[in-house]
RNA sequence: GUCAGGAUGGCUGAGCGGUAAGGCGCACGCCUGGAAAGCGUGUUCCCUCACGGGAUCCAGGGUUCGAAUCCCUGUCCUGACGCCA
C-alpha cells in the first residue's frame, strides 16, 4: 500500500507506474486524490465541531461540580444540537474515508528504477546464464517428464484427478523420495546462509492475506475454508511475512532472514491452456520460500543476496538457468522489483523445432514498504525516537515440481532411467538412478506398462 | 465445547462515568573538566505552511450532555473442567 501523503506529492509517477504496467492511464489516482480533497475538509469541519462539543462538555462538567445546575441544563441543550450535526457529518466523512483506504490497498506498487520498462514477458531483460557450458548429451528419444513420470511410475495425475480433481497428483516411491531429497537439499544450503527455518500454519487469515497484497484483487486464486475466515495459503510468504505483523523490530534484529518449506495450493482460475500437461501448473505443489525483513536503505543490496541464495540450490543440483529481470508489464502487483529464475530443459513446447524450454522456480522479490504497510511491519531505527517501515522481500528457493520436471528431463538417461544429481544421493541412501518400479493394478495391466 | 478472568502507548502498569497517573526504555536539552546521577522537554495516528485542533484505552454496536470506565456482540490471550491425535 502507498502512503496518502507519497501518492498526494507524487501522484505523477503513481500515474506513470500504471501505466507502465499496463492497468490503465492511471484515472484511479485522479479520482483518489478528489476523495482525499473532500475528506480533508469534512475531516476539518468534524474537528471543529467535535471541539465545540468537548468544550461544552468540559463546561457541563464544571458547572455540575459546582451545583449550577440551571446553566447546566443549557449546555446541556446546547450540545444534544451539537450531536446531531455532528453524526451527520461523521457518518460521511467515515463513508469516504472507507472509498479511500479501499482504493489505496488495489492500488499497484510503484516499480523501481531500475525496473525495464515494457509491455509483457517479451520485454524482460536476461541478467546472466549460468551452467552451459558443460551440458549433458541428451538421448534422442528423449522424453517429456509426464511421459516418463507415468513409465516409471513416479507421478500418477490420473489418481490424482481421481481422489481431488485435475491440477493434483500423487509422487510415488522413488518420485516422493526425489521430492523429499530436494526438500531437505535445500533447506540445508540455505540454512547454512543463515536462513531460520519456520513450520507455519497452511491456512491463513483475510487480515494476512491482505498485509501481502493477495486481497483484495486477487480473491479469486485462492482456496476457501468452507465457514471460517480461512484461506489455504498460496505461499509461505503469507503466514512468513506476516508473522511480525502490528510489532516493532529491534535494530539489531535486522535483518531478519527466515526459510519455510510448505505446500501451496493456487486456484489457477483462468489459466487453462497454458502449460497444462504434467506438473508444470498445478493446484497443490511443494516449495522452499525465503524471506528477508529489512531496513529500507538495504533493502536492494539484499535482493541481490536473496537471488544468489536461490540460485546456489541449481548450482548445487548443476542445471543450467538463466537471470532474468522482469519488465514493469510483468511485474507483480506487490513487487517494486523482481528477479525470475528459469531453469533450462532440453524438452521444447513445439514438437518440430524442440530446442528446449524455460521453467520459472523463484521469483526474487524487492516488495519495499509496500507489505510492511499493509501488514503493520515497522523496526525504531537507531538514533531516532519514531519507528519506520522496514522492507520485506522473498524468493523461492526453490518451487519443487518444476525442478523435478527439470531433473527428469536433464538427467534423463538414454535407457529411460534419470541420474540423480550427485549432491542429492546422500539425502536417497546414495541411489544413483532412478529406474521405476512396475505399476499397480489391473489398469496398468491393460494399458501394457507392466513389461 | 463449558465456566471464570483478562486485552490501556516502544515495554510495564494505574484508572472502573467528568475527558488517559507512575515507572522503565529511547531521543533532545540543562548541569559537569568528562561521565554517572539529577533536572527539564519529548516519545501513537490524522488534519494544518503554522498557531492549533481532532482521534486513540482489542474490534463493532448501544446507554449518556459526556464512556478506558456501564450494557450487548465478536476476536484473541490466560486458567480450570470436558473432549482428543
Amino acid at each position: 500500500m502507498l502512503a496518502r501523503q507519497y501518492l498526494r506529492e507524487n501522484s505523477e509517477i503513481v500515474k506513470e507506474a500504471i501505466k507502465n504496467r499496463n492497468m490503465g492511464e492511471g484515472e484511479v489516482v485522479v479520482k483518489l486524490l478528489q476523495i482525499d480533497e473532500k475528506w480533508r475538509v469534512m475531516k476539518a469541519q468534524c474537528d471543529d465541531l467535535r471541539h465545540e462539543r468537548n468544550k461544552v462538555s468540559t463546561l457541563i462538567g464544571n458547572l455540575k461540580s459546582k451545583g449550577e445546575n440551571e446553566a447546566a441544563e443549557k449546555a446541556i441543550a446546547q450540545s444534544s444540537g451539537l450531536k446531531v450535526e455532528l453524526e451527520k457529518l461523521e457518518e460521511n466523512a467515515k463513508a469516504l474515508e472507507e472509498e479511500l483506504k479501499k482504493g489505496l490497498l488495489e492500488l499497484p506498487n510503484v516499480p523501481h528504477e531500475s525496473v525495464p520498462t515494457g509491455m509483457d514477458e517479451s520485454d524482460n531483460v536476461e541478467i546472466r546464464r549460468v551452467g552451459f557450458e558443460n551440458l549433458r548429451e541428451f538421448p534422442e528419444d528423449i522424453v517429456p517428464h509426464y511421459d516418463l513420470g507415468v513409465r516409471l511410475d513416479i507421478i500418477d495425475e490420473m489418481r490424482g484427478a481421481k481422489t481431488t480433481g485435475s491440477g493434483f497428483y500423487f509422487l510415488k516411491g522413488e518420485g516422493a523420495r526425489l521430492e523429499h531429497a530436494l526438500i531437505s537439499l535445500m533447506l540445508d544450503i540455505h540454512r547454512e546462509q543463515g536462513y531460520i527455518e519456520l513450520i507455519p500454519p497452511i491456512p491463513v487469515s483475510s487480515a494476512s492475506m491482505t498485509g501481502t497484497g493477495q486481497f483484495p484483487k486477487f480473491v479469486n486464486d485462492a482456496y476457501k475454508i468452507e465457514g471460517e475466515d480461512l484461506w489455504l495459503c498460496p505461499t509461505a510468504e503469507v503466514p512468513v511475512t506476516n508473522m511480525y505483523s502490528e510489532e516493532i523490530l529491534l535494530d539489531e534484529d535486522l535483518p531478519i532472514k527466515h526459510q519455510a518449506y510448505t505446500p501451496n495450493f493456487r486456484r489457477e482460475a483462468g489459466e487453462h491452456g497454458t502449460e497444462t500437461r504434467g506438473i508444470v501448473r498445478v493446484h497443490q505443489f511443494n516449495k522452499v520460500e525465503l524471506v528477508n525483513f529489512t531496513r529500507p536503505d538495504s533493502s536492494y543490496e539484499q535482493l541481490e543476496l536473496l537471488v544468489n541464495d536461490a540460485e546456489e540450490v541449481l548450482k548445487k543440483l548443476q542445471l543450467p538457468y538463466r537471470v532474468i529481470s522482469l519488465c514493469t508489464g510483468d511485474l507483480t502487483f506487490s513487487s517494486a522489483k523482481t528477479y525470475d529464475i528459469e531453469i533450462w530443459t532440453p524438452i521444447g513446447n513445439n514438437e518440430e523445432k524442440n530446442d528446449g524450454r524455460w521453467l520459472e522456480v523463484s521469483s526474487a522479490s524487492n516488495f519495499e514498504d509496500f507489505q510492511a504497510r499493509r501488514a503493520g511491519l515497522r523496526y525504531r531505527p537507531k538514533r531516532h525516537e519514531s519507528a519506520d517501515y522496514i522492507h520485506t522481500l522473498n524468493a523461492s528457493g526453490l518451487a519443487l515440481p518444476r525442478v523435478m520436471v527439470a531433473i527428469l528431463e536433464y538427467y534423463q538417461n538414454a535407457d529411460g532411467t534419470v541420474e540423480i544429481p550427485q549432491v542429492l544421493r546422500p539425502y536417497m541412501g546414495g541411489l544413483e538412478r532412478i529406474e521405476g518400479s512396475d505399476p499397480i493394478g489391473e489398469s496398468a495391466v491393460g494399458a501394457g506398462l507392466r513389461n
